[in-house]
RNA sequence: CGGGGAUUGGCGCAAUUGGCUAGCGUGCAUGGUUUGGGACCAUGAGGUUGCAGGUUCGAAUCCUGUAUCCCCGACCA
């Protein structure tokens, strides 16, 4: 992509109501555009990223048997009033034709129960695991932070079925391994720590995945040993790490990036869902669901990882692989050569001063930055730099490629 | 949802004991000079000052209502 077609161009001045790092650099940066409190468009570079990170989730959720769906963005009021969470007051209230109440989904438990009810009758159709990456509507009291707290934001939803608790209980540790990794590879798994939480009336514990930063508006409490923590609720009831005992956990601050849930029979109760059993007995379904919100993670992400010049990209997730900016008239050939690589990426072709440009690739935050100019033909190749590094040098344009190529694996 | 602050060209801001044609920066357009860390000069376009009422000879400025945004708190399957 040409820098210069690109829609949506970075922005010397803040807007004065970007509350959070991640709020202004995006913003700044021409990732995503405040359209209401909470509500955000996504611009091609933003978007490119929440799609990364979409795509790693979905890969990571199809390796443990997940299967796609997507539901609708609104219900009926009534299967919220079957659940009894009509009240939350974080449903957005739609009219429909004539009498009919409508929601918008904060959450699926009301669409996929009675969905999956219709097409499970028996064990033999268990266990099922269910996901969708999607909109969620949720009328804060008081959206903040830029992407971390917003009242539509993306979310992957998955939600498992099973014949009894003991393959709910597998199935959850899969998923909690699976999260594990889509952390890892977006690029802030030594940053995210699985905290215990309150597991509700059906268990004794439900998991968040908490990722250490200081502009985070949790505060957990973290065992030094072993990599857990735990959230206040837990820390009120018992003052010890769950998995080793120890009693000096250190507060910290955290953004909550994943939640997983052993729900049990709560909704299954509710929507009156049984199974035939291998004896032609009925029995109520246990389920599980697990939520990771993309927009969130990607809010996340630039929290951890920016510097005073603006974002630095974890390289899984960064809108383009290479930001080749063209001096002295320079870089249009290297430009097709790394398109016709199958190399992503961004060329400034923009006919500006070099200050501006370099500017303006800090800001955007890609991974790798190529100088072609006279300077760098002088030198005998192409200024190569990593946006996390100070020092630049000179390869030459027979060995770009495969620098490039060996940094992204 | 409670308390506080704000709203003026696209963005960031100035201008109130009520007073002239509402300024500046940035961005944008045109021309010229520049060219490795957000260059410079010149010219130009762009505003019924959030919206609706009211007070006044006169309102960005005062009053009432309303909408939106931000902050602190409460809330956060």
């Amino acid at each position: 992509m040409k820098y210069s077609k690109l829609f949506g161009k970075t922005s010397k001045n803040v807007a004065s109501d970007a509350d959070s790092v991640n709020a202004k650099l995006l913003t700044q940066a021409a990732f995503i555009q405040k359209q209401i409190s909470g509500v955000y468009n996504f611009l091609p570079l933003g978007l490119r990223v929440l799609t990364k990170i979409q795509n790693i989730i979905r890969e990571e959720m199809n390796k443990i048997g997940g299967q796609e769906v997507l539901m609708p963005a609104m219900t009926q009021e009534e299967n919220w009033i079957t659940t009894g969470r009509n009240t939350m007051d974080v449903l957005f209230h739609l009219k429909g034709q004539g009498d009919t109440n409508l929601v918008l989904n904060p959450t699926h438990e009301e669409v996929i129960t009675p969905l999956v009810q219709k097409y499970v009758f028996s064990y033999r159709d268990l266990p099922v695991a269910l996901y969708q990456i999607q909109n969620k509507y949720r009328n804060e009291a008081r959206a903040k932070s830029g992407l971390l707290r917003g009242r539509e934001f993306s979310m992957k939803d998955l939600y498992s079925f099973h014949v009894d608790e003991a393959d709910l209980n597998r199935y959850y540790d899969i998923v909690k391994q699976a999260y594990f990794k889509i952390y890892e590879r977006i690029g802030i798994g030594g940053k995210t720590v699985l905290t215990f939480s309150s597991g509700g009336n059906f268990s004794q514990f439900s998991h968040e995945f908490q990722t250490l930063n200081e502009g985070g508006e949790d505060t957990i409490y973290l065992c030094s040993k072993c990599r857990v923590a735990v959230n206040k609720e837990i820390i009120n009831t018992q003052k010890t790490c769950p998995e080793c005992g120890n009693d000096k956990l250190e507060a910290v601050k955290a953004t909550e990036v994943g939640n997983i849930f052993k729900l049990r029979t709560k909704f299954s109760d509710a929507f009156k869902f049984f199974y035939s059993d291998s004896q032609g007995k009925e029995k109520i379904v246990e389920m599980g669901c697990y939520g990771m919100g993309p927009s969130r993670v990607m809010g996340t992400v630039v929290e951890l990882c920016h510097d005073d010049a603006g974002i630095i990209w974890p390289k899984n997730i960064a809108p383009y692989q290479v930001h080749l900016v063209g001096l002295d008239g320079l870089g249009e050939d290297l430009y097709q050569e790394l398109l016709s690589k199958n190399i992503d990426v961004l060329f400034d072709d923009r006919d500006i001063g070099a200050g501006a440009k370099f500017a303006d690739a800090d800001l955007i935050g890609i991974p790798v930055r190529l100088v072609a100019s006279k300077r760098s033909q002088e030198k005998g190749g192409i200024e190569f730099k990593l946006r996390s590094e100070k020092e630049s040098e000179i390869i030459e344009a027979k060995d770009l490629v495969s620098k490039i190529t060996s940094f992204y694996n």
